[in-house]
DNA sequence: ATTGCCTATGCAACTCGTTGCATAGCAGGA
DNA sequence: TCCTGCTATGCAACGAGTTGCATAGGCAAT
C-alpha cells in the first residue's frame, strides 16, 4: 500500500490541503499513482492521527476555508523507512488489451474507434508530458537532485505514452489485417 | 470491472477450472491481467449463478475434482456487450516511481539495489515473453484471427518490458550522476 | 517416517477503492 | 433569475481485492 506514501512524498515536496492533493494526483502525480479525492481525505485523516502529518487551517476570502497538511519529522521517518524495504514489481491491469482479445469473439472491425479513440487520449497526455517537461525542466543540467528525480520520473511518463502509441499502431495495423487477410494459401 | 470479462475471454479461447484460471492469470493472462484464486472462484461462482458460465465436475485420478468452467452463449454475450462500450485508460500505479521521487528525502544512493533488482526481475520477464513468443507464434503469418489478437497484445508485454529495462537504467544512471555530480558552476 | 510441495476448492475477515450524495459560498453565463 | 461550475470537506454504503487459514490426497525428496 503506498497510498500513504505517495502522499507523504507530495507533501514533502509542497505542503497542500486534501483538495490540492487530489488535483496534484490527476496531474503530475498522476503520472505514476491515482486517488479520488474521498480516499484522499480518508486517508490524511487517519496519517494525522498517526501523526505522519500535521493540519493548519486556513482562512481564505472568497473561497471555503481548507486545511494545509505537512508531513512531520515522523512521517518522514516512515517514508525513509519504506523506502529501505523492497516493493514488488507493479500489476499491470489492461482493458484495452482484455478487449483486444475478446474481439476474436465479436466483430474486430468494431474495435477499431475504441482503439483510435485510446490513441488520441494518449497523444494528448504525451502532450501534456512534453510541454510539462518543457516548462519544469528546461535546463536539464542545472537541476537539484529532487529535480532531477522528478525529471526521470516523467522520462518514465514520457516513454511509457510513446510506448503505448506505437503498440496502439501495431493493434490498428493487425485489426486491419485482419479484414483483409493476405493472399489464402493455396492449401485450403 | 473487467475481470469477469477476462476470466470470459480465457474460458472462451479454452474451458478450464478456477485453479487452471488463476495459474493462466499468472502467466499469459497475466500479462495483461492479475487476480488471486481467492478472486477467481469467487467472481466464477457468481458468474455461474448468473448464467454467464457453466461447470461440469470432473473427476481426475491421482489428483482432487475439479469444476471445469466454460462461457455460455449468455456470457458471450455479455462479452460482446461490453465490447462496445467504451472504456477509459488504465490508470497507472507505479510504486517504485513512488520511491524514486521519494529518494530525495533519504540517501538516493539506497535506491540502487533496490532499482537493479526490478531490472533482473523484468530483463527475465522479457525473456519469458519472448521464448513464449518463440513458442506459440513461430510463424506470424500463418495464425488465424484469435491467435493473431493474442499476438498483438504479447507485443505489447514485450514493448513494455522493453521500455522498462531502457527506463532502468535512465534511473540508475541519474541516481549515480547525483552521487558524482557534474563540475559545480563557477558562479556557486 | 516426516517434511514440504502441488493440485484443487473454499471460508472469514479485513483493507482498499469507488460511487452517490450533502453542504456551502462565490463566480459567471443564459 | 436560475443554472452550472469551482473550491473545499465530508458521510454512508457498496464492491473490489488481499491475507490468512483450512481441507485433503498424492508425490518426491531427505
Amino acid at each position: 500500500m503506498a497510498l500513504e506514501h505517495a502522499i507523504l512524498v507530495s507533501l514533502l515536496e509542497q505542503p497542500g490541503s486534501g483538495y490540492e492533493l487530489a488535483r496534484r494526483f490527476d496531474r503530475s502525480i498522476g503520472r505514476f499513482w491515482t486517488a479520488t479525492h474521498q480516499q484522499i481525505y480518508r486517508v490524511l485523516r487517519r496519517m494525522e492521527a498517526d501523526g505522519w502529518v500535521a493540519a493548519e487551517e486556513v482562512a481564505q476570502d472568497g473561497r471555503p476555508d481548507k486545511k494545509v497538511y505537512s508531513a512531520t519529522a515522523e512521517g518522514r521517518g516512515v517514508l525513509v523507512g519504506w523506502l529501505r524495504e523492497p516493493v514488488e514489481p507493479e500489476t499491470v491491469r489492461h482493458e484495452l488489451a482484455v478487449k483486444i482479445r475478446a474481439a476474436a469473439f465479436d466483430d474486430p472491425a468494431a474495435l477499431v474507434p475504441e482503439v483510435e479513440r485510446h490513441r488520441t487520449e494518449h497523444a494528448a497526455l504525451l502532450a501534456r508530458y512534453l510541454s510539462g517537461e518543457q516548462r519544469d525542466f528546461p535546463d536539464p543540467d542545472a537541476l537539484d537532485a529532487q529535480q532531477r528525480l522528478q525529471h526521470v520520473v516523467l522520462r518514465g511518463g514520457i516513454e511509457y505514452e510513446r510506448m503505448i502509441l506505437a503498440w496502439l499502431d501495431d493493434v490498428l495495423a493487425t485489426l486491419h489485417r485482419l479484414q483483409a487477410p493476405p493472399p489464402s494459401t493455396p492449401g485450403t
